[in-house]
Formats: structure tokens, sequence, C-alpha cells
DNA sequence: TCTCAATCTTAGCGCCGTAAAGATGTCTTG
DNA sequence: CAAGACATCTTTACGGCGCTAAGATTGAGA
């Protein structure tokens, strides 16, 4: 080491500064919650100046849509392998509710960004589907009609069961660290036991009953 | 009018500064949006410096919780407003739920500050059945028994499908602002009518059949 | 009336997002 | 290989933020 410093004196132009932001920006992000992400902060832990980013991204709403972005990834790549784990159609349906919510339990601030950066944008879940025929929101919808729970001939009824699906566990998803649960999650043996609870409650999926 | 300043120069102490700094602050969160709410311009929409709020309130966090009180307030009374126009108790359930998603969708600004302070607190919905025998929560827990969604004998039970329904509408709520939504809610003749489609397909309250 | 405590203001700290302008290194073209 | 064009990064600076400390003003109780 031809230095004592410690962060060896990063060479002329970083090489990959938007990967290295991005990167910093999620270990900011589950280390210390969404209010402490700053683009200062993301800068100081990347090792460069307050202005950098502005080189990489618009500004700071760029950088999270990228963080969300690769959210959204894991997500799609989550769903994926609950399905795929599932023994049955039916049960289906409710590992990729569970699978869905330990996604934002085990990632809480990063489930914010994505929903916060999708509130304002044009696209959303719903829209995914004419995006990337990999999302979860298309195998959210598959597995619903596989299982019964929509009507494969209406459109309207298809989006309508989906996105009642989707609602309903990013409801749970954002109570599910809500510290009043705690006695709930005690009693039934677990935080995944609970949340399969709720979900048998919601009954997602199942063939529907007139009112 | 002895002077040409408009505000007319407030008197010596102002009187109920408290009450005026909630009011400014729910005017200026609905107006321009959570993100613009500084103390800074609650301060200033009330006409005083902006270090006299710290006078009324340890600080920010604890104004919004004062303005996130009078949001469940008004929840409260919504939801007991529609119960109460139900014409059956079937019915009651996806009533509450319209009721509950309308209040979302008229005061988006205010339901997200309601659930920002709830989530870092110890108290929340769950937990308000111990704290008021009128609130929201109850009248939900209420009306799913009385409809036969819940086991009256087994508190476990009554708490789970609470909470199910509870999450359910919570998710709807926070999404019925996003913009993909729009041609569903046109092929479907008004907000109302895809949030009742919605909790038509949710099943809420509907006696649960096995999975 | 005098004093005191509550209330409000001024001034100032360090943080933030962002813009403008200068420095530094890479790439392209002759 | 030289030289200018270009991308990238830094420095500096502006206004706004939450919050604190110290001083001014005022109403209320002794």
């Amino acid at each position: 080491m031809r230095e004592s410093q410690v962060a060896e004196a990063r060479p002329y132009h970083h090489g990959d500064l938007s990967r290295a932001l991005i990167d910093a920006a999620r270990r900011l992000l589950e280390a210390e919650g969404p209010s402490a992400l700053s683009l200062r902060a993301v800068a100081r832990e990347a090792g460069v100046s307050p202005a950098a980013p502005y080189h990489h991204f618009k500004d700071k709403g760029e950088l999270l849509e990228a963080v969300a972005g690769e959210g959204w990834d894991m997500l799609d790549a989550a769903i994926a392998r609950a399905r795929a784990q599932a023994p049955s159609i039916h049960q289906a349906l409710n590992e990729i509710g569970v699978a869905y919510v330990c996604f934002a339990r085990d990632n809480p601030a990063l489930y914010r960004v994505m929903y916060d950066t999708a509130r304002d944008r044009e696209a959303l879940p719903g829209d995914m589907a004419t995006i990337n025929k990999d999302s979860a929101y298309c195998k959210v919808r598959d597995t619903l009609i596989e299982a019964g729970g929509a009507d494969p001939r209406d459109p309207i009824d298809i989006e309508l069961a989906t996105t009642a699906a989707w609602c309903s566990a990013h409801g749970l998803a954002e109570m599910s660290g809500f510290k009043q649960f705690a006695h709930l999650k005690d009693a039934l043996g677990g935080e995944e036991a609970f949340f399969r609870a709720i979900f048998q409650h919601m009954g997602l999926g199942l063939p529907r009953t007139p009112n």
C-alpha cells in the first residue's frame, strides 16, 4: 500500500458511478431507513462529491426510480420462485401472497420507495402487464385465472380480480411491520403463519359467492 | 382600516396557535401535498415565526400526529355514517369499505400522514379497539361478526378477520389514486363503482370456504 | 403594581437539493 | 502523436429545511 489512505484514493473517473450510486442508495436505505436517504449521503457513501450524481441522474427522484426498478425485479423473481415451488394451483396464490409480503417485510424501505415512485408515474403494477410479461402482476393474473378466481373470457373481470388480490397483498405488506400484530404473530407461531392466516381470511382466488 | 396591512397585524399572543397550526397544516397538506408540508411553511401560513410552533409541539412529528389524530376522527365518523346507512348487514361491509376508500381518495395527503405517523408508533388501528370504542376498527369488527365473517367465540379469529378486511381496504385505498385504473373506472362507470367491484372480488366478510 | 411564566421573535447551526462554473481525465480526429 | 472536443468529477454557492438558544413582549397572579 503506497498510502495510509484506507479508501485508496479513487482513481481518475471512478468507472461505473451509476452502479455505485444505486448500490450505495440501497445500502443506506435498508441501513438507515427511507428518511435518511439523501442524495448527499448517497454521494458520501459512494465516495464522490455532492454534485457528482447529477451527471448520471436528472435529480434525486431519478435515482430513486432506478433503485425502485431493481426492487421490482427482485419482487418479480421472488414471486416466480414462490409460484414454481407451490404444490398445487390453489396453494400457489397463497404462496405468492406470502412471498410478496415477506419481500416487503425483508425490504421495508425498498418497498416503500417502489410504491412512492410508482404513485406519481404513469406506469404502475396494473400496467406492467403491458410492459413485462415476466412481471409479478402477470404471474398473479395467470395464477388467478388458472385457479378459477377470474373468468378467463372476461378481460375486465380478470383485471378486477388481479387488482383485488394485488391490493389485498399490498395492504398487508404495508402493515406487516406494524407492532400491534405482535401478539397475533406470537399466538400463531410466527410471522409467516400470521401472513398465511390473513390470506386465508382474504380468500384470495376462491370462487366468489354472490353478495 | 387603520393600516393598509391586509393581515391586520396579529395581536399580542395570537390566542390559540395550536389550533391555527393544525388547521394551517391541513390546508397546506391537501393543497400542496405531503412533501410540501414543512414546519416553516405551516408557521408562514399561520402568520407566525418559524420557531413559534415549538412552543406548542415538541417537533414536526408531534404536529403531524395531531393532524393525523383529526384524520382518524374524520375516518371514524365516515365509517359510522356508512354503517348507519347500509340497508342490510351484508351490504354494510361493502359500504364501509367504499366509505373507507372514498375517504382516502378525498383526503389523500391526510391519509398518508395518518399511516406514516401510525407506522412508527405503538398504537395502530388494531390497537384502537382498546382505546376508542367508537373507532372505525371496532365498527368493522362488529359488522364482520354480525355478518358471519368471523367466529364470535374465537377472539383470534375475530382479530384475523378484521385485520384481513382492514388490510384489504387499506391496500385499495393506497392505490386508489393510481392512474392506471382509469380505464377500469371508465369501464365500470365511475370510481365508486370500481371500488365496489374490487370489494366484490375481495369477498369481504363472506363465510369462508376451505382452501 | 411588580414579578413571573408563557408566548413569540431573531439569529444561527448544520443539513438538504440543486445549479453554475472550473478542473481533470478520456476519446476522437487530423 | 498532437489537439481539441467531450464526459466526468469538484468547488462553490443559493435558498429552504428542522431545530436550538437567547432575547423581547405580554397576560396573569402575587
